[in-house]
DNA sequence: CCCTGATTCGC
DNA sequence: GCGAATCAGG
């Protein structure tokens, strides 16, 4: 994938908007964030707006060269579904509604969305959808989601809620 | 442990 | 020029 200008643009743009690599990698595609990190090094957009502009970090002292021939990971092709929100309910492990309450620290927050728009979403955000589709303020929670679920600790109960009453008399 | 950006260097 | 590897901080 080469960066072509439009490509290029929208780094920049998604950059100077407060994206993270990561964030703009993903929205991007077919890149990693060490790619668009690079490629906005290049460009000469290092630090739009604070990082951690302390210390020198560590330059690379030597011997690094003895890299062995690894750079081919094969890309695994995000599925961010850019257009539609298909509900993949695909709970590998079979959800069930554990009552192993785990008290770890805090109560589980939520409330907090991150206005993540379709195309911040990764494997690894919530895609809780927030507010009405169709209207200009929707947006998706964007918390980090729990490994092979589509939503947060928070969203994963809700959306995995079993059923209250389903002694609906079935023929 | 997760994330972030920064830097260097082989390609 | 590009991006992986690696680093370093939060």
């Amino acid at each position: 994938m080469s960066w072509t200008d439009e490509r290029v643009e929208l780094l920049k743009k998604l950059w100077a908007d407060g994206l993270s690599a990561s964030q703009v990698a993903a929205e991007l595609g077919g890149v990693t964030r060490n790619a668009v990190i690079g490629k906005v090094h290049r460009l000469g957009l290092s630090g739009r707006a604070k990082t951690t502009t302390s210390t020198q970090r560590a330059r690379r002292p030597r011997n690094q060269a003895s890299r062995p021939t690894r750079q081919a990971p094969s890309n695994p092709a995000p599925t961010v579904g850019a257009t539609a929100l298909k509900a993949d309910t695909k709970p590998q492990s079979a959800p069930q509604p554990k009552v192993k309450e785990k008290p770890q620290h805090d109560a589980v927050v939520v409330p907090i969305s991150k206005r993540a728009s379709i195309l911040t979403l990764t494997e690894n955000t919530c895609k809780w959808p927030i507010g009405d589709p169709g209207d200009g303020d929707f947006h998706f929670c964007g918390c980090k989601s729990e490994a092979g679920s589509p939503y947060c600790e928070y969203h994963s109960e809700i959306a995995y809620q079993p059923n209250a009453d389903r002694r609906r008399k079935r023929a």
